[in-house]
DNA sequence: GCGGCTCATATCCGCAGTGTCAGGGGTTCA
DNA sequence: TGAACCCCTGACACTGCGGATATGAGCCGC
């Protein structure tokens, strides 16, 4: 009876991690909280880092891949949104599966 | 004004990213669930998947270090226990920053 | 079209994470 | 005390992540 639980493989992974790697990273964190003020393009995260513009870029990318932001391009920047809707889902689908969390949600 | 975030140290991590390394794993999700059943000994929780005792043992110590659970010896096992309140407040306070989430709230 | 600006991708490097096996410490019981 | 059981830690291998630099792709303005 072992192993009952492992449904996923190593190239679908399931939505609920890709969003918990996203997050457990505090650079990402940071950039979320930065979105979530206001949309922004590439070169204003980056001017809020010490960190080199291709490192933010990939930050951004694994953000997108979790579906947490959303890229648009305008002109020759590319802005980045929150897509809070992503955040609220996966909270909600998560942490509503333990019984000590439901008098914390709505 | 770069690098205004920056306010944690290699050794000592917030809480909440801790959290979140913690939950970004499959298997350490799967024995979160496993305990919101119920408390269970190490064996018991090695015999649901297909790793070595070592193994679960790392991942049980990552839980705990991120304070997810409880360890507790009785006799020669020790019983692992969800601790729910973590996951609770570290919800509330880690989403609760995003608009978007505020109507999942309580 | 060319140069310049913005951003993404390729590649490399160091370190952290996740798995293994071997071994040891704590507890129980005879 | 010694054997058996349960669990943790150490050492190692392999992989993945987060940094960097170099380069390419996309979009302007001239």
């Amino acid at each position: 009876m072992a192993a009952e639980f492992i449904t996923e493989t190593v190239h679908s992974e399931r939505r609920i991690t890709k969003v918990f790697k996203a997050l457990s990273d505090s650079t990402r964190q940071q950039i979320l909280h930065l979105l979530e003020e206001k949309h922004r393009n590439v070169g204003e995260i980056v001017g809020k880092f010490d960190l080199s513009q291709p490192t933010i870029s990939r930050h951004l990318s694994v953000l997108k891949e979790a579906d947490l932001v959303i890229d648009q391009r305008q002109g020759q920047n590319v802005v980045y949104r929150l897509n809070d809707g992503t955040l609220s889902r996966s909270m909600q689908h998560f942490f509503g599966q333990f019984a000590g969390c439901q008098s914390a949600l709505r």
